[in-house]
DNA sequence: CTGGGGATGGGGCCC
DNA sequence: TGGGCCCCATCCCCA
Protein backbone atom coordinates (compact mmCIF):
# COMPACT_ATOMS: atom_id res chain seq x y z
CA UNK A 1 0.00 0.00 0.00
CA UNK A 2 1.80 3.12 -0.79
CA UNK A 3 2.12 5.49 2.26
CA UNK A 4 -0.35 8.20 0.71
CA UNK A 5 -2.21 8.88 3.78
CA UNK A 6 -0.33 12.76 4.40
CA UNK A 7 -0.87 13.52 0.70
CA UNK A 8 -3.66 15.77 0.11
CA UNK A 9 -5.75 14.57 -2.99
CA UNK A 10 -6.05 16.74 -6.05
CA UNK A 11 -7.98 19.54 -5.23
CA UNK A 12 -6.01 22.53 -6.64
CA UNK A 13 -3.88 21.49 -9.19
CA UNK A 14 -3.49 24.76 -10.82
CA UNK A 15 -0.94 25.61 -7.68
CA UNK A 16 2.17 24.79 -9.31
CA UNK A 17 5.25 26.28 -7.65
CA UNK A 18 8.37 27.42 -8.97
CA UNK A 19 10.40 24.90 -9.73
CA UNK A 20 13.75 25.95 -10.82
CA UNK A 21 13.99 27.37 -7.68
CA UNK A 22 12.52 24.31 -5.50
CA UNK A 23 15.15 21.60 -6.99
CA UNK A 24 18.36 21.58 -5.23
CA UNK A 25 21.83 20.47 -6.11
CA UNK A 26 22.93 16.98 -6.13
CA UNK A 27 24.60 16.09 -2.81
CA UNK A 28 27.82 13.73 -2.54
CA UNK A 29 27.49 12.38 1.19
CA UNK A 30 30.65 11.49 2.37
CA UNK A 31 30.50 10.36 6.88
CA UNK A 32 33.14 10.46 9.01
CA UNK A 33 33.01 7.20 9.42
CA UNK A 34 35.31 6.77 5.97
CA UNK A 35 38.50 8.03 7.83
CA UNK A 36 40.76 5.13 8.67
CA UNK A 37 38.08 2.63 7.07
CA UNK A 38 39.85 -0.40 4.74
CA UNK A 39 38.28 1.41 1.31
CA UNK A 40 41.27 1.91 -0.37
CA UNK A 41 40.07 1.05 -3.54
CA UNK A 42 37.84 3.78 -3.78
CA UNK A 43 39.41 7.50 -3.94
CA UNK A 44 38.76 9.24 -0.60
CA UNK A 45 35.73 12.08 -1.38
CA UNK A 46 35.46 14.84 0.18
CA UNK A 47 33.24 16.29 2.24
CA UNK A 48 30.73 18.58 1.15
CA UNK A 49 27.97 20.95 2.64
CA UNK A 50 24.36 19.07 2.44
CA UNK A 51 21.90 20.67 0.04
CA UNK A 52 20.77 24.05 0.19
CA UNK A 53 17.90 25.43 -1.00
CA UNK A 54 17.85 28.73 -2.73
CA UNK A 55 15.22 31.06 -1.15
CA UNK A 56 11.64 30.18 -2.72
CA UNK A 57 9.13 32.64 -4.16
CA UNK A 58 6.17 32.04 -1.89
CA UNK A 59 2.54 31.32 -2.86
CA UNK A 60 0.10 32.58 -1.12
CA UNK A 61 -0.47 30.09 1.60
CA UNK A 62 -0.75 29.75 5.41
CA UNK A 63 0.53 26.18 6.58
CA UNK A 64 0.08 25.51 10.01
CA UNK A 65 0.16 21.98 10.66
CA UNK A 66 -3.28 20.07 10.92
CA UNK A 67 -4.67 19.34 13.82
CA UNK A 68 -3.60 15.99 14.85
CA UNK A 69 -5.43 12.94 14.68
CA UNK A 70 -5.76 10.74 17.55
CA UNK A 71 -4.67 7.56 15.39
CA UNK A 72 -3.79 4.47 17.24
CA UNK A 73 -1.88 2.30 14.78
CA UNK A 74 -0.95 -0.33 16.63
CA UNK A 75 -2.99 -3.52 15.63
CA UNK A 76 -3.03 -4.46 19.60
CA UNK A 77 -3.82 -1.84 21.44
CA UNK A 78 -1.62 -1.51 25.03
CA UNK A 79 1.26 -3.20 23.33
CA UNK A 80 4.52 -2.52 25.22
CA UNK A 81 7.07 -0.95 22.20
CA UNK A 82 10.73 -1.72 23.04
CA UNK A 83 11.65 1.05 21.98
CA UNK A 84 9.07 3.70 22.22
CA UNK A 85 5.30 4.62 22.18
CA UNK A 86 4.43 6.03 19.01
CA UNK A 87 0.24 5.85 19.07
CA UNK A 88 0.39 10.01 18.85
CA UNK A 89 1.42 9.88 15.33
CA UNK A 90 0.11 12.78 13.35
CA UNK A 91 -1.80 11.08 10.08
CA UNK A 92 -4.11 13.91 9.02
CA UNK A 93 -4.41 15.08 6.01
CA UNK A 94 -8.34 15.11 5.33
CA UNK A 95 -8.80 18.63 5.27
CA UNK A 96 -11.13 20.09 2.00
CA UNK A 97 -9.84 23.83 1.43
CA UNK A 98 -11.04 25.96 -0.33
CA UNK A 99 -7.83 26.73 -2.70
CA UNK A 100 -9.79 29.01 -4.74
CA UNK A 101 -10.61 31.51 -2.21
CA UNK A 102 -8.24 34.82 -1.58
CA UNK A 103 -7.62 36.37 1.78
CA UNK A 104 -11.27 37.22 3.16
CA UNK A 105 -9.76 38.28 6.84
CA UNK A 106 -9.67 42.00 6.30
CA UNK A 107 -9.73 44.21 8.81
CA UNK A 108 -13.13 46.72 9.00
CA UNK A 109 -10.50 49.38 9.40
CA UNK A 110 -6.73 49.96 8.17
CA UNK A 111 -5.54 50.39 11.53
CA UNK A 112 -3.27 47.16 11.93
CA UNK A 113 -2.86 47.47 15.53
CA UNK A 114 -6.53 48.17 16.41
CA UNK A 115 -7.09 50.28 18.52
CA UNK A 116 -11.10 50.18 19.20
CA UNK A 117 -12.74 46.81 20.33
CA UNK A 118 -14.56 44.53 17.84
CA UNK A 119 -12.51 46.12 15.15
CA UNK A 120 -11.06 43.38 13.22
CA UNK A 121 -13.69 40.31 11.47
CA UNK A 122 -13.17 37.16 10.41
CA UNK A 123 -14.69 37.16 6.37
CA UNK A 124 -15.31 33.75 6.85
CA UNK A 125 -16.85 33.76 9.95
CA UNK A 126 -17.63 37.18 10.91
CA UNK A 127 -15.81 36.45 14.45
CA UNK A 128 -15.12 39.90 15.37
CA UNK A 129 -11.67 40.67 17.44
CA UNK A 130 -10.06 43.27 19.16
CA UNK A 131 -6.82 43.67 17.46
CA UNK A 132 -5.13 42.30 14.63
CA UNK A 133 -2.96 39.74 16.52
CA UNK A 134 -6.41 38.11 17.25
CA UNK A 135 -7.87 37.87 14.54
CA UNK A 136 -4.61 36.38 12.76
CA UNK A 137 -4.69 34.09 15.70
CA UNK A 138 -8.53 33.12 15.37
CA UNK A 139 -7.73 32.51 11.91
CA UNK A 140 -4.42 30.08 11.73
CA UNK A 141 -6.44 28.42 14.27
CA UNK A 142 -9.78 28.28 12.88
CA UNK A 143 -10.38 29.08 9.79
CA UNK A 144 -7.33 28.63 7.69
CA UNK A 145 -8.15 25.23 7.42
CA UNK A 146 -10.44 26.08 4.89
CA UNK A 147 -8.46 28.78 3.03
CA UNK A 148 -5.80 26.66 2.61
CA UNK A 149 -3.80 26.37 -0.80
CA UNK A 150 -2.04 23.54 -2.02
CA UNK A 151 1.17 22.72 -3.40
CA UNK A 152 1.63 20.24 -6.64
CA UNK A 153 4.44 18.45 -7.27
CA UNK A 154 5.43 18.66 -11.52
CA UNK A 155 6.61 15.14 -11.30
CA UNK A 156 3.31 13.45 -10.17
CA UNK A 157 0.17 13.99 -8.93
CA UNK A 158 0.64 14.68 -4.96
CA UNK A 159 -0.42 17.73 -3.63
CA UNK A 160 0.80 19.59 -0.06
CA UNK A 161 -1.00 21.65 2.10
CA UNK A 162 2.87 23.36 2.77
CA UNK A 163 5.65 24.08 0.64
CA UNK A 164 8.13 22.68 3.36
CA UNK A 165 6.69 19.37 2.93
CA UNK A 166 6.20 20.01 -1.20
CA UNK A 167 9.87 20.32 -1.03
CA UNK A 168 10.62 17.48 1.12
CA UNK A 169 8.53 15.56 -1.23
CA UNK A 170 10.39 17.20 -4.71
CA UNK A 171 13.50 15.11 -3.14
CA UNK A 172 12.22 11.65 -3.43
CA UNK A 173 12.09 12.66 -7.30
CA UNK A 174 15.09 14.63 -7.90
CA UNK A 175 17.91 12.45 -5.05
CA UNK A 176 19.75 14.60 -4.76
CA UNK A 177 22.31 12.53 -2.18
CA UNK A 178 24.40 10.42 -3.97
CA UNK A 179 26.37 7.72 -2.99
CA UNK A 180 30.28 8.00 -3.48
CA UNK A 181 30.81 4.43 -3.59
CA UNK A 182 28.56 2.89 -5.57
CA UNK A 183 26.44 5.98 -7.07
CA UNK A 184 22.90 4.84 -5.59
CA UNK A 185 20.90 8.04 -5.12
CA UNK A 186 18.82 8.60 -2.34
CA UNK A 187 16.39 11.95 -1.10
CA UNK A 188 17.16 12.61 1.97
CA UNK A 189 21.04 12.69 3.80
CA UNK A 190 19.84 10.30 6.43
CA UNK A 191 18.62 7.89 3.93
CA UNK A 192 22.43 7.69 2.40
CA UNK A 193 23.72 7.34 5.76
CA UNK A 194 21.61 3.99 6.54
CA UNK A 195 22.46 3.18 3.21
CA UNK A 196 26.68 3.78 3.54
CA UNK A 197 26.16 1.42 6.35
CA UNK A 198 25.34 -1.36 4.27
CA UNK A 199 29.33 -0.54 3.40
CA UNK A 200 31.09 -0.19 5.76
CA UNK A 201 29.42 -2.73 8.17
CA UNK A 202 28.72 -0.30 10.79
CA UNK A 203 25.54 -1.99 13.02
CA UNK A 204 25.16 0.58 15.73
CA UNK A 205 21.63 -0.73 17.22
CA UNK A 206 21.67 -3.89 19.03
CA UNK A 207 19.19 -6.20 20.21
CA UNK A 208 19.28 -6.13 24.32
CA UNK A 209 18.27 -9.90 24.67
CA UNK A 210 20.58 -11.53 22.16
CA UNK A 211 23.08 -8.78 21.17
CA UNK A 212 22.78 -9.17 17.54
CA UNK A 213 23.65 -6.06 15.85
CA UNK A 214 21.73 -4.46 12.91
CA UNK A 215 22.44 -1.15 10.77
CA UNK A 216 18.66 -0.14 11.07
CA UNK A 217 16.88 0.60 14.25
CA UNK A 218 13.48 0.27 12.27
CA UNK A 219 15.28 -3.32 11.73
CA UNK A 220 16.06 -3.58 15.22
CA UNK A 221 12.22 -3.01 16.31
CA UNK A 222 10.91 -5.70 13.81
CA UNK A 223 13.60 -8.15 15.26
CA UNK A 224 12.46 -7.02 18.73
CA UNK A 225 9.15 -8.43 18.07
CA UNK A 226 10.46 -11.96 17.56
CA UNK A 227 11.87 -12.51 21.33
CA UNK A 228 8.29 -11.72 22.14
CA UNK A 229 5.69 -14.11 22.59
CA UNK A 230 2.63 -12.10 22.01
CA UNK A 231 3.88 -10.30 18.48
CA UNK A 232 2.84 -7.10 17.59
CA UNK A 233 0.21 -7.68 14.60
CA UNK A 234 -2.83 -9.96 15.43
CA UNK A 235 -5.29 -12.07 13.10
CA UNK A 236 -8.20 -10.65 13.50
CA UNK A 237 -9.67 -14.37 13.05
CA UNK A 238 -7.63 -17.06 14.19
CA UNK A 239 -5.67 -14.54 17.15
CA UNK A 240 -2.39 -15.45 15.47
CA UNK A 241 0.39 -12.91 16.15
CA UNK A 242 2.71 -12.30 13.94
CA UNK A 243 6.16 -9.80 14.09
CA UNK A 244 5.55 -8.47 10.96
CA UNK A 245 2.46 -6.75 9.05
CA UNK A 246 3.77 -8.33 5.92
CA UNK A 247 3.37 -11.96 7.79
CA UNK A 248 0.19 -11.08 8.94
CA UNK A 249 -1.03 -10.04 5.65
CA UNK A 250 0.67 -12.97 3.80
CA UNK A 251 -1.15 -15.01 6.41
CA UNK A 252 -4.32 -13.25 5.69
CA UNK A 253 -4.35 -13.42 2.22
CA UNK A 254 -3.56 -17.19 2.49
CA UNK A 255 -7.06 -17.76 4.09
CA UNK A 256 -6.43 -17.66 7.35
CA UNK A 257 -7.79 -20.56 9.62
CA UNK A 258 -11.06 -19.02 9.89
CA UNK A 259 -13.95 -19.16 6.77
CA UNK A 260 -14.16 -15.27 6.25
C1' DC B 1 5.68 -21.89 2.71
C1' DT B 2 6.86 -19.22 6.65
C1' DG B 3 9.51 -16.25 9.35
C1' DG B 4 13.09 -13.15 9.73
C1' DG B 5 16.77 -9.90 8.18
C1' DG B 6 18.39 -6.23 5.00
C1' DA B 7 17.50 -2.26 2.66
C1' DT B 8 14.88 1.50 1.52
C1' DG B 9 10.91 4.98 0.98
C1' DG B 10 8.52 8.70 2.90
C1' DG B 11 5.84 11.92 5.97
C1' DG B 12 5.94 13.94 10.70
C1' DC B 13 8.17 15.89 14.75
C1' DC B 14 11.62 18.45 17.09
C1' DC B 15 15.16 21.67 17.44
C1' DT C 1 12.88 26.97 7.35
C1' DG C 2 15.77 23.07 7.04
C1' DG C 3 18.35 19.17 8.93
C1' DG C 4 18.30 15.25 11.71
C1' DC C 5 15.86 11.83 13.53
C1' DC C 6 11.63 9.33 14.39
C1' DC C 7 8.47 5.86 13.05
C1' DC C 8 5.88 3.02 9.95
C1' DA C 9 5.59 0.50 5.83
C1' DT C 10 7.16 -2.31 2.16
C1' DC C 11 9.89 -5.11 -0.94
C1' DC C 12 13.30 -8.49 -1.62
C1' DC C 13 15.91 -12.24 -0.35
C1' DC C 14 17.27 -16.16 2.23
C1' DA C 15 17.26 -19.99 5.64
Amino acid sequence: MPRSFLVKKHINSAKKPNYSELESPTVFFTPHIYKGLPLPVIPQPEILSPAAYSPITVWTTSSLPLSPLPSDLSPISGYPSSLSDTSSKDHSGSESPRSDEDEQMLPKLTDPHGVEAEKFQCGLCSKSYSTYSGLLKHKQLHCDAQTRKSFSCKYCEKEYVSLGALKMHIRTHTLPCVCKICGKAFSRPWLLQGHIRTHTGEKPFSCPHCNRAFADRSNLRAHLQTHSDVKKYQCKNCSKTFSRMSLLHKHEESGCCVAH
